[in-house]
DNA sequence: GTTGTGACTACCA
DNA sequence: ATGGTAGCCACAA
């Protein structure tokens, strides 16, 4: 039997997962989604948890500022603009993505 | 029970 | 614009 705390990391998911490709979104604009306005932290903690092998888009979920949440040059900054790249999404010359706006 | 942490944000000097 | 601070809250020790 889950407890209720349980699904919001449920609903964090299905948030996620419903970002369309070629989109980016911030973690606060996914946790206001899900209907948890004030867990954007807790966005993050979630996807940290993620298995590697998970189908959930991640990379598409960054920063307020439209940045990758990771320092540049580190392994798991590349590695989420590598994944971004793959789908047609480019970081601009300051190294920012523009936030997308999505219809649920 | 308390304390420290964090893939965040909004606000202010 | 940039840097610091405060608020936020689930989680792990």
């Amino acid at each position: 039997m889950q407890k209720k705390e349980d699904n919001i990391k449920q609903q964090i998911w299905q948030c996620v997962a419903s970002v369309p490709k070629g989109k980016v979104v911030s973690y606060g604009r996914v946790a206001r989604d899900c209907g948890y306005p004030s867990h954007a932290r807790y966005v993050g903690t979630v996807l940290k948890q993620l298995p590697s092998d998970t189908t959930i888009p991640w990379h598409r979920v960054i920063n307020g500022k439209g940045e990758i949440a990771f320092p540049e040059g580190t392994e798991r900054y590349l590695e989420q603009r590598r994944r971004l790249e793959n789908e047609g999404v480019v970081l601009n010359a300051s190294g920012k993505l523009k936030l997308t706006e999505y219809e649920p």
